[in-house]
RNA sequence: GGCGCGUUGGAGAAACGGUUAACUCACAUGCCUUUCACGCAUGCAUUCACGGGUUCGAAUCCCGUACGCGUCACCA
């Protein structure tokens, strides 16, 4: 069996866009899974959209998730270049040959002349197939126009009548009828292949066996496979796969302002977990294992499991996601990536490690920690009513007493080493006090954190804070107590 | 408008003609508990867009309808 070859083929647009990358994701698997060849080319055929340092974004993205291409721009391969504009000759060379074969013509119409007669066909509500004159020219005449530095582009030729149809992996059979099919310019005046044409020679050059795309080309497949046949190329699996929408009726885009690969990243989100996440967009595995290495994944795969119908992309599952992955880590690994954002949130000199602690049975992404852990700087400014907790059984008399007691207890321990030493002291007053554990407990959080939320209880919080600032910090809850209550 | 594709709970989805329609997220409740969370447990579609048909039996097969999406660029 020949070599499993596919290839992912973004246009370098400045982001990278959760379709494309879940597209490059199956790309991927499917390769892999069978042992082989994964691609990388860039396609930047439309000058237009050039952006600079587009091509970077996607390098750094493949990067992150882990997703290594065998062949690119970057890194080579028997197979390039892999930048489109560097084949731009070759393009030209194929479309004369293309033209000598019968599957293509000279077009020498001018783009306002076809343009003028769509609009027509749209005020009519017609649909519009450009009948095109120049493929009655003669070969012959037709190169001496274009000898004569005539502009012209080229165009599919396509034969009335008969179907067309082609297997694809996912949707099955596609038929379509010749007499829908669109002669489209293969070939622009500038010079620059379409991306349907580029697309075609590039693949075949590339000896990719496997096409993944999104489904909105079923409907021009066979127009490709036209060409194919003409070149008397070989076809390659087709694999389309139904789109990641924003909600039922809109896709995911960045236009509509929705969020990009980076933007997740940006948002606290784990490339690891984006990519586990959008795996499950459109395809299903086998067993109900939810949470996959990449390794896992390539294992799992298989085409005849993706599935056909669009996914709507859901921030709280993802979300969820992230916060196993942040869990399933080691304490070390877990606060390596909060180190900066706490840097950034703490500016007291409190035991980081100790607050990565509490966060990580908490946290499901890591931009929420500079909101969670905002306390810690400066107290706010609370309300006393806070101090009541009907489940905690707590009045206003209760949490005074609490804070005080709490207050003359730890104002006599000296060792605020570790968390054992204040749990034990402070344990020992509800006994003496005959109240529950909740009803010093949490007049004592609240107090020190003047928060309803808080990663961590009082004892945590208390060891995290050190004596002055727990005791400065009580002081003023009692303070609160005796003049506002 | 033509053509193509899709339609299982709020979201991702399983099921591949055979009893009570998996599982995960979300949501709700309970347990645990010094808050919140984690964890654990329970609940959440009498029904598979709708209407016919085939069959002893259909979410699963067939036909039609509706709705949605895509496509019809010198964009990719």
């Amino acid at each position: 069996m020949k070599k499993v070859r596919t290839r992912f083929a973004p246009s370098p647009t400045g982001y990278m866009h959760i379709g494309n990358l879940r597209t490059a994701l199956f790309e991927y698997l499917i390769a892999k899974h069978e042992g082989g060849d994964f691609l990388l080319r860039i396609e930047d055929t439309d000058q237009g959209r050039k952006v600079e340092g587009a091509t970077d974004i996607i390098y750094n993205t493949l990067k992150m998730v882990g997703l290594q291409h065998d062949e690119g721009p970057d890194i080579g391969g028997d197979y390039g270049p892999y930048i489109q504009s560097e084949r731009i000759g070759m393009y030209k060379e194929y479309a004369d040959r293309l033209v000598e074969l019968g599957g293509a013509h000279y077009c020498f119409c001018s783009e306002e002349e076809v343009e003028t007669q769509r609009k027509e066909a749209e005020s009519f509500n017609k649909a519009f197939k450009y009948d095109d004159p120049c493929k009655h020219i003669p070969l012959e005449e037709a190169k001496k126009r274009i000898a004569a530095g005539e502009p012209y582009v080229v165009r599919q030729t396509i034969r009335h009548g008969g179907a067309t149809h082609f297997d694809d992996e996912v949707y099955g059979r596609i038929e379509v009828d010749n007499d829908v099919l669109d002669e489209s310019i293969l070939l622009k005046s500038d010079g620059f292949p379409t991306y349907n044409f580029a697309n075609i020679i590039d693949d075949h050059q590339m000896k990719i066996t496997h096409v993944v795309r999104g489904n909105e080309y079923l409907s021009s497949t066979p127009k490709y496979n036209l060409i194919y046949e003409s070149f008397g190329w070989e076809i390659p699996t087709y694999i389309h796969v139904p789109h990641v929408m924003k909600d039922e009726h809109h896709k995911l885009s960045k236009r509509n302002g929705d969020a990009s690969f980076q933007d997740l990243v940006t948002k606290g989100y784990l490339p690891q977990a984006i990519l586990n996440y959008i795996a499950l967009l459109g395809w299903s595995p086998e067993t109900e294992q939810e949470i996959y290495t990449l390794e896992e994944m390539v294992k799992a795969f298989s085409i005849k499991r993706i599935s056909k119908s669009p996914a709507i992309f859901d921030i709280d599952k993802l979300t969820w996601m992230n916060g196993m992955y942040l869990r399933a880590m080691s304490l070390e690994e877990f606060h390596a990536l909060c180190e900066p954002y706490l840097c950034q949130a703490i500016h007291r000199d409190v035991d980081r490690k100790a607050v990565s602690r509490i966060l990580q049975p908490r946290t499901d992404t890591l931009a929420q920690i500079a909101e969670s852990v905002d306390f810690i700087d400066t107290l706010p400014d609370y309300s006393i009513e806070m101090f009541i907790h009907k489940k905690m059984k707590t009045t206003y008399e209760i949490s005074l007493t609490s804070l005080k007691a709490a207050r003359k207890a730890l104002e006599e321990l000296n060792d605020w080493s570790t968390e054992e030493r204040i749990h034990d002291l402070l344990l020992t007053l509800p006994a003496q006090l005959g109240m529950k554990n909740g009803q010093v407990l949490w007049p004592v959080r609240t107090a020190i954190t003047g928060k309803q939320f808080t990663p961590g209880g009082a004892i945590e919080i208390t060891h995290i804070l050190g004596k002055e600032e727990t005791l400065r910090r009580i002081d003023k809850g009692i303070e609160k107590l005796e003049t506002e209550a």
